[in-house]
DNA sequence: CAGGGAAGTATTGTTAACAATACATGTCAA
DNA sequence: TTGACATGTATTGTTAACAATACTTCCCTG
């Protein structure tokens, strides 16, 4: 007798697919407006057509893509109002989850939140972008991956690229992204089982970032999803693109 | 010039589905593990297959309806776990966002809760079981909404579906549904502005929600979906079929 | 009568062709 | 040169037929 479990191709396919855009957007990679063609993904990732709208619309379920009638799909373009709501939404949840994680934690989830710090800590000393960027977000999913809440984690996955759309668009300077040895911070409070400091530390710092950003800045312009989805691990020479792609022309004017 | 508004009827298509079967689940006319066929879907929406089938993923992906390769969609049925998981993550969005209600309602925003309690009383005084369960989960929801954040308005909305899952499978006799003068009382110190009451008074409602459960209950049969979704506001004669329909006969065992 | 197996039916999954729409190109006139 | 218009191309949306799987029924055997 073998397992039960389908290994159905179908819905890792999809899953598949869902992930791999989800990191790109989340470290920044496909930045907003950036179009989802299906042909394009259809190639990229070896699958029907069928397969890729799946995907592009359950994305967009989550807000992480927008679709536009018999215009296709596109990566989501938050506006200000947007912003309000993500960061709001995270400011409600974060601080007391965090503070949770610092009463409840246990070894594994601890050992497993420091080696994320380091890796931070390497990614940073290495200046590697994107990595940076990727793991900065992913601190945040942790601590509800350590809390064991699975609706939470996929609550903050949500949250986080949502926020990473938003920094690309409306993040001012590079200091948008990096100054985060709050984690580290954080994850002291919460190893200290000081659970009221941690939940303030997770809120401050959320505050930090939303300050960070600037409404009145200009929007950049999307990019090339091929190169982008070509990589694996994306932590190739995707250098953002000055020129415009073809495809967002008519995205150019802002009003 | 007329409004850019598509008026597009594929986007309002799978909506209507997704709310009508959202609200069935909500109001506890449609019970977990009821197969949602596909041909079913297509007749009582008159729909095409690809439309039904998108609103069933749509529905999966936010955990109100389970996908079995090559077997189907059916009604979640939310185990010891989910439900755990569900209402920890109330408990951590709940309570501070019906503290930041209190802080910032508008006069509008407590009319509309105001009226919404009056509803539930009526309700309750007529004794309308279904129109009970859907005003006391749809509170919950309005309260996100007059917080204005569309983000937690809609988390919180699949968060109180599953929840009425939840207590579809184990909530433990008719008390667990509907002894809620409290919203009324959470009602009042919001009017009161005492944030830290509201907040106090949302978690204690929540946990006595939990409390209420039992988890050792045997699971109930699936609901006959034709007949729910016949009737155009579920306020007609459905009530819960005892025998189980044919479609559920393998899931009567446990084990 | 119970259990197992085989054929038929029903349902879901997939593909491919077609239709509809938007986009790009090139032409013409002012 | 610029703008509008018409044509052609590319992309998306939809449908219907086909394939694969599961379910039901019936029959056969023990």
């Amino acid at each position: 007798m073998r397992h039960i479990r389908d290994a159905d191709s179908s819905l890792d396919d999809e899953h598949r697919i869902v992930d791999r855009i989800y990191s790109a957007v989340m470290q920044q990679a496909l930045a907003p407006r950036t179009k989802l063609s299906e042909a394009t993904i259809c190639e990229s990732f070896g699958v029907g057509r069928m397969r890729a709208r799946r995907a592009l619309l359950l994305l967009a379920s989550q807000g992480i893509v927008e679709l536009r009638s018999n215009r296709g799909a596109f990566v989501a373009s938050p506006d200000q109002r947007d912003a309000d709501e993500i960061f709001e939404a995270r400011i409600h949840i974060e601080p007391s989850l965090t503070a949770q994680v610092a009463q409840r934690y246990d070894a594994a989830g601890l050992r497993t939140l420091r080696d994320h710090v380091a890796k931070e800590k390497s990614a940073r000393a290495s200046e590697n972008r994107q990595e940076i960027i990727r793991l900065s977000g992913e601190f945040h999913v942790l601590i509800a991956t350590v809390s064991g809440n699975g609706f939470l984690t996929r609550t903050l996955r949500e949250l986080v690229t949502r926020t990473s759309l938003i920094v690309a668009m409306f993040g001012s300077g590079p200091a948008s992204c990096c100054r985060e040895d709050e984690h580290e911070t954080i994850l002291d409070a919460i190893e200290a089982r000081d659970a009221s400091r941690a939940s303030d530390l997770a809120r401050a710092h959320l505050e930090t970032i939303r300050r960070n950003l600037d409404f009145t800045k200009t929007p950049d312009s999307g990019s090339d999803l091929v190169s982008v989805l070509r990589s694996p691990s994306f932590s190739g020479s995707v250098t953002s693109q000055t020129a415009a792609p073809k495809e967002l022309k008519n995205f150019a004017n802002g009003s």
